[in-house]
Order: C-alpha cells, then sequence, then structure tokens
DNA sequence: GCCGTTTTCGGCCCGACTGTTTTCAGTCG
C-alpha cells in the first residue's frame, strides 16, 4: 500500500520488507523477544529500529497497528493475492481498482471476461491476455515441486543442453542447486556462442511445453512437468559470476553486494568490477569470494543464515559429502511393504558400494504396510542370519525392525525381540493427531525407556501432504541429549524428515543423525543424496552422521548404548 | 525506516524483459 501512495519512498518500504523478513527467519518467536526484553529486544534485531519496534509493540499488544488500519481504509483491496498473479504488482493493482473498482481476483475476473481491462491506459490486449493466464497458472496450484522430481528433470535438460554441441558449459542454479526440499521453477546457465541457436534448441525440446519470454540472453519456458525454466546464456568470462548471482539466494546475494561496496567493488551477474569498471573476477564463483575476502561454500549453505560472517572469520564447516556415507540403516524388504527380497536389496547395496545395510521392516501395529507380528519376525530374523553368513566378506548386513511408537510410548515388540536386534529404530506411525504435550510426552517416554537407539523420520511430515507431528521439538531433542538417541535424516524426497531448520535446531543440542534411505525399493537406495543435500542444508559435518563410521566403529556406537 | 571502520546525513543491490510507449513504467528474479 505504501509502493501504491509514493513511489519515492521506496527505501522506507525496503525497510518494512527487510524486517518481515527477519521477523519471518527467527528461530524464535518474535513475542518471546518482546516478553523477554521489552522494546529494546525488538531493536537489537537486524532492520528493527524505533520506529518499527513500537509498531511490532502495538500489534503484540493490541492486536492491531493503527498505520496498517489507516492504509487498509484507503486502499480496501485484497493486494496480498492479487500480487500473486504473475505480472501484477501494487501499482497496477491499484489502477485496476481505481478505474474499475477491482479489489480481489473475482473482480479481476469479471472485468477481464468483460474485456474492460484492455480499454485502461497503460494496458493493452497484451496484458489482459497475460493477467488471464496469470490467474489461470496461481489456480493451478502454482505451488512448489519437490526436489526429487525436479532435480532429475533439471539433470535431463542439462545433459541435453550439453549434447546439443551449442553449449560449452551448462549448469544448474537457483533454489534447485541450493537442493531446497521443494522448488518453484529451474534456473539453468549455459555458455554459449550463439544464443539464438540455443534459445531455438530449448524452445524445441521434448520437456518443453511453450515459451513464455524470450529476450537476447535469456529464455523463459514452461515445462510439461508443470513448471516454469529460466535458461540464460552467458559469455564464458562471466559464467562464475553468473552462477554466483543465479544460485542465490536473494538475502545472500544482498550480502554479498553490501560488502563489494564496501570494498569499493561492484558485484553483478557478468562480474566483480573496481572503481574503475574494470573485471577483477568473474569466470569462476570461488574468485569472487576470495576477492571479498570471504571464505568459498558449498551452495546449499547459501541462505543467509549466518554463513556470511562465518565466511568472513574463515570457519565454514566441512560439510558431510555422499562419498562419506558407509551405509544405510533404514530398508524395507518383502518381510512388511517393501516390494523387492532381502537378497535383491542386498545386492543393489552392495553395487552402490554400502559397506552395511540395515533391515528395518514393520512392527505388526502397522496392519496396512503388513507388519511383522512375533512369529514373523522369528523367520526375518533366521533369514537375515543366513544371509549374513551368505554374504560375508562382501557386505555386513544388521538386524533391526521399524519399531512402532504406541500411543503410550512404549513399543510394539517386547524386550526380548528388541534385545536381538543391532540396533532398534522406533517411529510413530499412528495416532498422529495428539495434542502437542501428549504427543511430545509420547515420544519422550519412549526415547527415555533405554531400549531405543534412533528415531525415524521424528516429525511424520509429508511435504505438501501432511504437516508434522504436533512436538515440542526442544523437548523432544533434549530428552535424545541425555539419552544419547539418533535422529534420522530420512533421504525419501517426500519426507526429508528431519528436514533442515529442524537440523539446524537439533545441532544446537549436539546430537547425532543417520541418514537413511528408507528404500522400500532397490531403486530407492539412490535417494541417499537428497537426505545428504538436507543434512548440508543443516550444516552437518562427517562426524555428525553416524552413518559415515566404518563398520566397527559403527558397532562400537551402538554397543555404547548396550 | 534503518544504519554507521567513508557517515548522525545521505546513502540504501542491480539488471532484463515486456508492453505500451515515443523515452519509460512496472514487474520480476
Amino acid at each position: 500500500m505504501m509502493a501504491i501512495e509514493d513511489e519515492t519512498r521506496i527505501f522506507e518500504i525496503r525497510a518494512y520488507k527487510k524486517a518481515a523478513l527477519t521477523i519471518e527467519t527467527l528461530q524464535e518467536d518474535v513475542e518471546d523477544i518482546y516478553a523477554k526484553g521489552g522494546i529494546k529486544a525488538l531493536m537489537e534485531l537486524p532492520g528493527v529500529g524505533k520506529s518499527l519496534a513500537e509498531k511490532i509493540e502495538e500489534y503484540i499488544k493490541t492486536g492491531r497497528m493503527k498505520k496498517y488500519d489507516d492504509y487498509k481504509k484507503k486502499y480496501p483491496i485484497d493486494l496480498k493475492n492479487l500480487t500473486q498473479i504473475q505480472s501484477l504488482g501494487a501499482r497496477k493493482a491499484f489502477r485496476l481498482y481505481k478505474s474499475l473498482g477491482v479489489r480481489n481476483i473475482g473482480d479481476l475476473k469479471k472485468a477481464i471476461g468483460k474485456k474492460k481491462v484492455r480499454k485502461l491506459k497503460g494496458f493493452g490486449e497484451k496484458s489482459e491476455s497475460e493477467l488471464a493466464k496469470g490467474i489461470t497458472m496461481l489456480e493451478s496450484g502454482g505451488g512448489r515441486m519437490l526436489l526429487g522430481k525436479a532435480l532429475p528433470e533439471a539433470e535431463a535438460m542439462i545433459r541435453k543442453i550439453k549434447e546439443s554441441g551449442l553449449a560449452e558449459r551448462a549448469e544448474i542454479a537457483g533454489s534447485t542447486r541450493r537442493r531446497k526440499e521443494t522448488v518453484g521453477d529451474l534456473d539453468l546457465l549455459v555458455i554459449t556462442k550463439s544464443p539464438e541457436k540455443m534459445s531455438t534448441f530449448i524452445e524445441k525440446m521434448r520437456e518443453v511445453e511453450g515459451i513464455i519470454v524470450k529476450g537476447q540472453t535469456k529464455i523463459t519456458v514452461r515445462l510439461r512437468i508443470g513448471l516454469n525454466c529460466d535458461v540464460r546464456m552467458l559469455e564464458r568470462k562471466s559464467f562464475g559470476a553468473a552462477t554466483q548471482y543465479f544460485i542465490g539466494n536473494k538475502a545472500h546475494n544482498v550480502k554479498l553486494r553490501q560488502i563489494a561496496i564496501k570494498k569499493s567493488y561492484k558485484l553483478n551477474e557478468y562480474g566483480l568490477f573496481n572503481k574503475k569498471g574494470r573485471r577483477v573476477a568473474g569466470e569462476e564463483e570461488k574468485e569472487i569470494y576470495e576477492i571479498l575476502g570471504l571464505q568459498y561454500m558449498e551452495p546449499e549453505m547459501r541462505e543467509d543464515r549466518g554463513e556470511i560472517e562465518l565466511a568472513v572469520q574463515h570457519k565454514i564447516p566441512k560439510l558431510v559429502q555422499l562419498e562419506d556415507i558407509c551405509g544405510d540403516l533404514h530398508i524395507h524388504t518383502t518381510y512388511s511393504d517393501g516390494s523387492d527380497t532381502m537378497e535383491e536389496m542386498i545386492k543393489a547395496a552392495i553395487t552402490l558400494g554400502r559397506e552395511y545395510i540395515g533391515f528395518t521392516d514393520h512392527s505388526k501395529s502397522e496392519y496396512v504396510a503388513k507388519g511383522m507380528n512375533d512369529s514373523k519376525f522369528r523367520k526375518y530374523s533366521a533369514e537375515l542370519d543366513s544371509l549374513k553368513k551368505k554374504y560375508e566378506g562382501r557386505i555386513k548386513i544388521l538386524k533391526s525392525a521399524e519399531t512402532d511408537i504406541l500411543k503410550d510410548g512404549r513399543l510394539d515388540f517386547g524386550r526380548k525381540i528388541l534385545e536381538e536386534m543391532d540396533y532398534v529404530l522406533a517411529t510413530i506411525h499412528t495416532n498422529l493427531n495428539m495434542p502437542q504435550k501428549e504427543m511430545t510426552d509420547r515420544l519422550v517416554r519412549c526415547i527415555e525407556s533405554g531400549m531405543v537407539d534412533m528415531i525415524a523420520h521424528p516429525t511424520d511430515r509429508l511435504i505438501n501432504l501432511r504437516p508434522p507431528l504436533n512436538l515440542d521439538l526442544d523437548r523432544v531433542f533434549q530428552a535424545a541429549q541425555d539419552n544419547g538417541v539418533v535422529m534420522e535424516i530420512d533421504s525419501f524426497p517426500e519426507r526429508l524428515d528431519l528436514g533442515d531448520e529442524n537440523i539446524i535446531k537439533a545441532r544446537e543440542y549436539k546430537l547425532k543423525f543417520a541418514i537413511d534411505t528408507d528404500s522400500h525399493r532397490t531403486t530407492h537406495m539412490g535417494f541417499m543424496r537428497y537426505g545428504v543435500y538436507t543434512a548440508k542444508r543443516g550444516w552437518l559435518k562427517k562426524e555428525d552422521v553416524i552413518n559415515t563410521l566404518r563398520f566397527g566403529d559403527l558397532m562400537k556406537h551402538f554397543a555404547k548404548r548396550g
């Protein structure tokens, strides 16, 4: 609303946005900060000064903000939703309101239906149809896609672009490269001497449904899988700068450019330039960080969560890598809801070079997953024993089960069976709607039982499908710390649980993690990389992850718990 | 509206593309 009012106040508007972002990404609730330290504590937050702190205070105390309410009276427009429409910002939305009385998306649809928009000054037939398209896109979901689906698509496109013979280099950028759990679009970068031919090649790719915009250095297309894809074409000398720029994220880049300015440089997607306009870096990403006095960091860390401050001090941690993973501790077979046999899973694990593999079929409470009762567990156990012998020298086999945590926090198998296992993996699968205190008590009781080594997919969320369990994670992590219980990072693309933000929280409790695939068939074993990406986004090092241990050390780790 | 190793005033990240324009406003990333 301020943007409609007066464009010259752009910096004031940015100040509001910046403060809003600070509060959104706070680890703590802003109300708690205020309760503890009052207005002074609010002013400590980056981007929050006296004026904004007072407004936040007003909002916490009264639930309202006068300045906002006054604006809202003046502009009774649903800007929040209207500006979700592609190509529609605050100023255009206001013009639509003033001349056509458009207050919300419904009104806009009607106006477009009556062909009224095209008659307005500054609008035309084309803008009208762009708005119509934008509304359709928005209504058809417009949501974010799982990394597990978007990344393979991006990789396939990169392969084809390289094979075209038109590209010298091609890389994935954007949130896909940062390995965010979901992505809103694909960003691809290409070095080419013939951008026009490259554009035509992209247009004709089988993955592409149609063109959205096309310029001299970039083309945006709609992909059949339901994502937009930006392809930027560059010269070799700018490739590093462009990679840095388009990997982002935005907040990370803004900070980088501020550092550049302080050091009398200018940073953009074409390079790092000194005062005289001479390019001092640009072909390689690393040079840019180096000249700015920053330690290089992997893209997974670039979320402006303190990594730049660490880079200034050259204290960037060495993150865990896929190659560090020695084994997989969460595997299903035909003994419960898996579709491949134990032996098929073992052979696949050997092909992937795993040193060990832990079997974890479901316990009896999981009727739908054909969970094992005690007698079925006996058969399962016996077969594992004979396979252990058969594959001796080729792969180590561990015996466990994904044991249900019952409503009261007890486990679904008795002590005798649990003691037969090399380690106990436990999780919540049923009664997912308990209130926070009960749910937390349930999990904490289980952790404190002394019977459990590891909690599988601790929040049980399914991305875009099911919210996380209502848990007080601070209590859970504290209990895990006290009892040496490991938290799983489930690599299944729909799960990625714990996710990056919860890993960051868990790290404060100095917990150990296991990155597992939760495979239900041999092809799922390749999901390990998504778990590693997530761990990297949570800044985990090799030492934080127990399945980077060699087999002997892993057994020592489990033995410590008895 | 915020902020300070150049500053309590005067900066604040930067460029591409489109549509509707005759030189630019608006939007996006």
